[in-house]
DNA sequence: TCTTTATTACCGGTTATTTAGAAATAATAT
DNA sequence: ATATTATTTCTAAATAACCGGTAATAAAGA
């Protein structure tokens, strides 16, 4: 995972709104929900919403389908695993693993 | 953790220049760095490098601390573990664990 | 005090982001 | 065709971010 990429991922979660559309879609889990959904979730103008989930999408960390009228979301959770793993490896280097894990490695 | 809080966070870290002095601040350890050093291994502005550390500090994954002339810089690997916790248990939710890891929980 | 090194404050130009209303498009059923 | 529901595009205005030059301040030594 490169650094650029992360870094459009982390401005893109670093919005409240969207940051709190995209923890709604993991509430929905691997199955999503349709835009309508999220919208009545969260309280959102349909066009702030689409301009939102398009930024998910195009950081890679959400996807859509279409299903006849509705347009389903989900979050993409191995694209979160990924981003989580650079900040873990790039940005903690060990000195901030949780207390309990072994750290005894040279 | 608050939304608010880890949102701004992700938000400062998610400028590529920023995230590139956290990661230098990560490697120089808890001992940290005085500013010119950090410019030094980065090559940026004195104005530039000021105006993102001083960022890093406001979101709480960096402190600054005087020692004579120099400015010495530390990540805050505490702060940084809590966002990325905040990170996993509500942006994953538990869906995107790393395989090796055991999900037999109910 | 004067100088040097280290760092910041201030400023301005440029570009990007956020927000949402209104009009447009997509899919489907009648 | 027309109506209905779902979603997007277009647009615009307010706000915020980014970058770096230059002048100012902090610390310490000569």
């Amino acid at each position: 995972m490169e650094h650029e990429k992360v870094a459009m991922q982390l401005k893109v979660l670093g919005n409240p709104t969207r940051l709190a559309v995209f923890r709604q879609l993991v509430r929905f889990g691997p199955e999503g929900a349709p835009v309508g959904r999220v919208q009545s979730a969260l309280k959102l103008a349909g066009s702030t919403l689409t301009n939102h989930l398009q930024k998910l999408v195009a950081a890679g960390l959400a996807h859509q389908e279409r299903k006849g009228t509705e347009l389903i979301c989900t979050a993409d959770f191995t694209a979160m695993r990924a981003m989580i793993d650079y900040l873990e490896e790039q940005c903690c280097a060990d000195m901030c693993d949780t207390p309990t894990r072994d750290t005894s490695a040279t």
